[in-house]
DNA sequence: GACACGAACGAACGATCGTCCTATAAAGCG
DNA sequence: CGCTTTATAGGACGATCGTTCGTTCGTGTC
């Protein structure tokens, strides 16, 4: 990795964690090049344009995302234990990575739904292919017989999201102690309404 | 009412529509002058700060919210159909009040989660008011004997508030035509789930 | 040793930001 | 009406914003 790369990915990893605080709208090229302890202009030059850097944060994003949530939770067998293991580790992902504010992509989708432009789109398609992940995941669950024939994955992964997303905010703005509980319960509540017919309880 | 309280209440009418799309951390006094065809200075004097001003979109937005979602839905008895119409108003408020770019209050509380303040404290204050207004109707519809004693009324809050949130990522930034419909499953669920046990199927 | 090249810097740009001060215009009231 | 209070405008402030320019430094190549 030449020395061009290697700046660049030190500037990204602390906009990384600048953009959970202050959001992706929120970086500034100023504050960014006083953490990174480099001139306006020299970390300017390895983006071109603030619009630029904004996307490079959202694409490391995904790519941590990846690294972090979804890669370890593949190595489960498909099916249920896969799922759970994605959404354990979703829910704990903000602490796993460098996050101390929070979910960069999250917090830039409420920020962008309404700003057309290649920012918005990005979210979009790092939201997108995150759902299609979890229908997937729930596809195989149900050809593997852990789930009714007639569950409807992409409802599943609706309502999965939005576990996640009033986790979030129930532990980060409510400071609510039994939000992953909560979170949990209604897991446990979702792959339980659509498990194959018990013959007895 | 005064000239004065005139004039500031048209200052918020705009400030909210411009909040909903820009964010409350995005209010610019500069903006807001323009649109209301008034110089900075004689706009600024009415809050004094800009985050006074913010406070008071914040507050604005609780009061309409409580207008247009609440208000209404308390005309219904209170018990499951209660519940059932804040849930559709709510779904619907973007609509109905002038929020092109959705909700004030959630996009505040992703912005502010995590940056002490008064601002947080008005967000976090808002969003308790509402749990607290879900948990008591959930009651109520329990004491009907329309759901289960045993249910869990701040579970089942903390689910609806996960319903909400999804949605409106879904319709406004997914662009999912199919999001309100699946809103709706997804509290038919949770209310078929606590609901009494039934005789028979 | 001459040269080319990428990386980083310092300075400045016009624009916009929130805020403050002072003067003028309008409104409310006896 | 005159007087007092309030509401608004105009202008300027220091700060910060993203961006551009020309220059310098260091490294590696012929």
């Amino acid at each position: 990795m030449g020395k061009g790369e290697q700046t660049r990915q030190a500037i990204l990893d602390e906009a990384f964690s600048l953009a959970s605080c202050c959001g992706v709208g929120g970086l500034s090229i100023g504050v960014l090049a006083e953490r990174t302890h480099m001139s306006k202009s020299g970390l300017f030059a390895h983006f071109g344009s603030k619009e630029e850097l904004q996307l490079a944060v959202l694409r490391e994003s995904q790519q941590r995302f990846a690294d972090v949530v979804l890669r370890p939770a593949f190595r489960q067998p498909r099916g249920l234990a896969r799922l759970r293991a994605i959404v354990i580790n979703w829910l704990d992902w903000t602490k796993v990575a460098n996050l101390p504010g929070g979910c960069v992509i999250n917090a830039a989708a409420a920020e962008f739904d309404d700003q057309p432009g290649p920012l918005r789109d990005e979210v979009k398609h790092g939201l997108l292919a995150l759902r299609r992940t979890l229908v997937e995941t729930v596809v195989k669950a149900v050809e593997a017989g852990e789930l009714r024939p007639d569950t409807d994955a992409e409802q599943l992964a609706f309502e999965l999201e939005g576990i996640y997303q009033v986790t979030q905010q129930s532990r980060r703005l409510l400071d609510d102690p039994d939000a992953d509980r909560r979170a949990l319960a209604a897991f446990d509540r979702l792959v339980r309404d659509h498990a194959v017919i018990q013959t007895k309880e």
